[in-house]
DNA sequence: TTACCCAAGATTGTATACAATTATTGTACA
DNA sequence: TGTACAATAATTGTATACAATCTTGGGTAA
């Protein structure tokens, strides 16, 4: 297994909380599950480290980020002030492939909530976000916006989100496309503006999820 | 010679430009000349990459980074949208060891700027910036900065800025200290908003500087 | 009982040897 | 002369062994 497989699933299953944040990272047990040496998973654990999705203490280990309300905070207020703008470029420079995938991201969104299914809608969600970033043409903004989504989406697994209201999130996003297809950034940029603190809202911090695999499960849920 | 010292060792060089951008960065000739094995090297260049000093080719090596004018359009984009709110939570939440350091820097860069002195001038300018930044107390917000804040001096000492308008620099940068010293948040958002784009100007593209410095000679220049 | 210290275990940090990949150079052939 | 190809050199990628560091548990003395 090559050390870019090993990333994106470990990647991933952080992401989606199926390794619950503060679970201690070992070097000798991720190298057995995964039939590699330490170097290739010390390599990737310093990858991981640098996208702020673990943890590491010199000496002691790795362990997978555990974000605070008070990081939560942090992390929606540079939120504030990237995403905002990178709607109002990708408005400017979306290509016509990447406006059709947002239109059947949110055609999925809705399909999944109506189909009560939040969870699987969270991830269709993310990569909507993801590809009005990837749209912007900047590479250091998308580069930031990337993890900033990441860290996000760790908060909507990690702490409960099932009072949000969903269709008014729904229509945001849908607002927000509608802003990109008809290439008006000033309106994209205000959606978007106004759509950060509503997902802010949505999370209850004061309750806790709490899925865990082992790390032989992970392998094989991530293997494709 | 520990990591964290050859980390800060080659960081400094290239951020100085005396590891020219470009330079590639031979693993076994750098462990040899830190007299360490490539382990640490590796783990070195790995951290250099993710603050994008360093470009790393797989199966090539690591090259020095060389900023495009176009990536400096990006880089100044993302440092409008972040450095003016950086400078507003500066103003709400300097301590007064914070404030006196850029008192400090700023008679310093007076003085350097008088004496004909200014590359290092621009060193002093960067620690100003710097202290600004790791006042506003949002650690994602710091982080992004302190690497946007290399880039953007990567770029000064890359490219030529000898006609710089330097006094009216200097005032600008006295008008967003005394607006945080007098915690006036908003005057400190406008001022350093008015100021990211003055230092864009400064930089002439059509001209590059090329000094260029040994190991052996970068390690004894930064053994300090 | 509690505080301290020492020793054993667990884990990361580093060095070195070897494998895999890529660039380069030289040579043969059209 | 130019191009294709093969051999060689240079460099990174990986595995493994060993060193250093930190945590933890038990035992001893105050």
């Amino acid at each position: 297994m090559g050390e870019e497989r090993i990333y994106q699933i470990l990647r991933n299953a952080i992401f989606n909380a199926d390794l619950p944040p503060g679970t201690q990272l070992v070097e000798t047990s991720l190298a057995e599950a995964f039939g590699v040496s330490r170097t290739p998973i010390r390599a990737v654990l310093q990858r991981l480290k640098y996208e702020s999705l673990v943890q590491i203490v010199p000496n002691r280990g790795a362990f997978v980020y555990c974000p605070s309300p008070d990081e939560a905070e942090h992390i929606f207020k540079v939120r504030q002030l990237l995403e905002p703008e990178a709607a109002r470029l990708a408005a400017y420079h979306a290509t016509d492939v990447q406006l059709s995938k947002m239109e059947t991201l949110l055609q999925q969104e809705k399909e999944l909530y109506l189909q009560g299914e939040p969870v699987r809608a969270l991830e269709v969600i993310h990569e909507f976000h993801l590809t009005i970033v990837e749209a912007c043409q900047n590479p250091i903004l998308i580069r930031y916006l990337q993890e900033i989504l990441s860290l996000s989406h760790i908060l909507f697994t990690f702490y409960d989100v099932s009072d949000a209201d969903h269709p008014h999130s729904y229509e945001e996003h849908l607002a927000i496309f509608e802003a990109i297809r008809t290439r008006d950034g000033d309106r994209a940029y205000d959606i978007a503006s106004q759509h950060v603190p509503s997902m802010k809202n949505d999370i209850d911090f004061s309750r806790k999820l709490n899925r865990s695999l082992s790390m032989e499960q992970i392998i094989i849920r991530y293997a494709d």
